[in-house]
RNA sequence: GGGGAGAUAGCCAAGUGGCCAACGGCAACAGACUGUAAAUCUGUCCUCUUCGGAGUUCGAAGGUUCGAAUCCUUCUCUCCCCA
C-alpha cells in the first residue's frame, strides 16, 4: 500500500492524497460507505460504482463472521468475489460491536465473548481470531481489534481500556506475521487510537500507535455521544502526533459538517452509517441543508432534492415523489434516498479535495459548513 | 311483512355502572439516528392550557342512579336471515 500527498491547504491542516491498494487507488479525503453485512444497504453495487462512484466500501468482521460465515467467504475467495465489488474494501474488526453490543458481551484481557444478536450463541473475539477472520474476508484494509469506550467514560476505565487496546494491537501484529494473506494480494492493518476524551490519554495512545509504524492510522472512540467540540479537539490533538505520510482515518464520522471540520484537521478517511441509515429513515443531506422528506411541506414540491444533482436520482425524482414513496413505505424510497445521500457525501469530499488542491479550502469550507448544517 | 344483530374519536376496534378522555391497531403530524442488533425507534394525535389542570364526548332525545359509553324508554339509521 502506498500513500502520497498531492497537496496541502495553507490555512488549515487539510490535505489531498492518493492511497494505492491491491484493488485500486483511493483519492483522499474520502468518505467510505458502510456495507456492514457485505452490502451497502438498499444500494446496488453498480450504483455504488457508476453513480455514486465510491472508491472504497466497508464490511464488518462481526456481522460477516456470523453470516454468511468465514467458511463460505473462504470458499468463494473472499468478500470481493462474494459481493461482486472489485474496488477496495475495509473491514472493521468488531471493536465497535464491543461498544454497541455492550449488554451482550464480556471483555477480558483475552478478548470479548459475544452473544450473537441473531441466535444468542456465544463466540470469542480475540485479537488472534479477529485477524484470522479478516484474512478470510480478504479486505484491503483491516482494522485492529480494539475496545471502543462509551462516553462519558471515567479516567481509570479509559486508561485501562486504552492500555488493553494497545496490548491487543501487538497481538494483532504478531498474529498477522504467522498467518499470511490467503488470496495473493496485500492486506494492511490499521491500528486505532483510543483514550476517550482525555487529552493525556489520547496523546499517549497516538504516540504508541504511531510507534507501531503501520500503513495507516485510525482514530476510534469518537462520535459516541460526546460534544462535537470534544471530537474536534481530540482529532486535532491526535492528528498532530500521527505521521503526516500515513493516511488518517476518523472512524464513524459523521455529519457533513463533522467531515468538513475533520478534513480541516488533517483527516483523510471517514465512514459513517448516517448517509445510509438516515436515508432509509427519510433524512436527506443536500448541498443546501438537511431535509426530512416525510414532512408535509414537501407534499407538492416538485423540485429536485438537490439542485447540485450529484447522481441521476436528483434528476429523475422530485421531493414530492420521494415523499410519496416514504409515506407509502415503498422500498424504492430508501433506495433513492441512499443513492442521493451517498452521492452527496462523495461529492462533498471530492469538492473538498478540489479546493485543497486549489488552495482555497478554508474559505470554501466555512461557507459550506453553514449551508450543510441548516434544516430546510 | 316477520325475525335477529348493531351504531364508540379521521378509519378499524376494545370497553357492558365508578379503576374511562375511553385498551389496541391503522392513518396523520413531528422528532431521533455518527467504525449498522435499525426500511428502526420515540413523541403527539377531542378542545383549551400558565402542562398543574379545565371543558365537552361514546347515533339522537329523555329517564334511573351519588355516579352512565355501559341500565330503561322512545326515535333515527345500518347490516344479516326468512317471506
Amino acid at each position: 500500500m502506498q500513500f502520497t500527498l498531492a497537496a496541502t491547504d495553507s490555512k488549515s491542516s487539510a490535505r489531498a492524497g492518493e492511497l494505492k491498494t491491491a484493488h485500486g487507488s483511493i483519492q483522499t479525503p474520502i468518505f467510505m460507505p458502510v456495507g456492514t453485512a457485505g452490502t451497502v444497504k438498499a444500494v446496488h453495487q453498480r450504483e455504488l460504482k457508476n453513480d455514486i462512484n465510491a472508491d472504497i466500501i466497508l464490511g464488518n468482521t462481526y456481522h460477516l463472521y456470523l453470516r454468511p460465515g468465514v467458511d463460505t467467504l473462504q470458499k468463494v475467495g473472499g468478500l470481493h468475489k462474494f459481493n461482486g465489488w472489485d474496488r477496495p474494501i475495509l473491514t472493521d474488526s468488531g471493536g465497535y460491536q464491543v461498544f454497541s453490543l455492550s449488554d451482550r458481551r464480556k471483555i477480558t484481557e483475552k478478548g470479548a465473548v459475544f452473544q450473537s444478536h441473531i441466535d444468542g450463541s456465544k463466540h470469542l473475539f480475540s485479537p488472534e481470531t479477529v485477524m484470522d477472520i479478516q484474512r478470510k474476508i480478504g479486505a484491503d484494509i483491516i482494522m485492529a481489534f480494539d475496545e471502543c469506550t462509551p462516553w462519558p467514560c471515567d479516567f481509570t476505565y479509559a486508561r485501562k481500556s486504552m492500555e488493553m487496546t494497545h496490548r491487543w494491537l501487538d497481538r494483532c501484529i504478531a498474529q498477522l506475521e504467522i498467518s499470511p494473506e490467503l488470496y495473493g494480494y496485500e492486506q494492511n492493518l490499521f491500528p486505532i487510537v483510543q483514550g476517550s476524551t482525555n487529552d493525556d490519554l489520547r496523546k499517549e495512545s497516538a504516540e504508541y500507535i504511531a510507534s507501531r509504524n503501520l500503513a495507516g492510522n485510525a482514530i476510534g472512540g469518537l462520535s459516541v455521544g460526546e460534544p462535537a467540540e470534544d471530537m474536534y479537539r481530540i482529532a486535532d490533538l491526535v492528528c498532530r502526533i500521527l505521521p503526516k505520510d500515513k493516511p488518517r482515518y476518523l472512524m464513524g464520522v459523521g455529519t457533513p459538517e463533522n467531515i468538513l471540520e475533520g478534513i480541516a484537521l488533517g483527516i483523510d478517511m471517514f465512514d459513517c452509517v448516517m448517509p445510509t441509515r438516515n436515508a432509509r429513515n427519510g433524512m436527506l443531506f443536500t448541498s443546501e441543508g438537511i431535509i426530512n422528506i416525510r414532512n408535509e411541506k414537501w407534499k407538492n414540491d416538485f423540485s429536485p432534492v438537490d439542485p447540485m444533482a450529484h447522481t441521476y436520482v436528483d434528476g429523475d425524482y422530485s421531493k414530492a415523489y420521494l415523499r410519496h414513496l416514504f409515506i407509502g413505505s415503498e422500498y424504492l424510497a430508501g433506495m433513492i434516498a441512499s443513492v442521493h445521500n451517498l452521492g452527496f457525501y462523495l461529492w462533498l469530499v471530492r469538492e473538498a479535495r478540489k479546493h485543497i488542491i486549489q488552495d482555497d479550502f478554508s474559505t470554501w469550507k466555512e461557507a459550506m459548513v453553514k449551508k450543510v448544517k441548516q434544516r430546510l
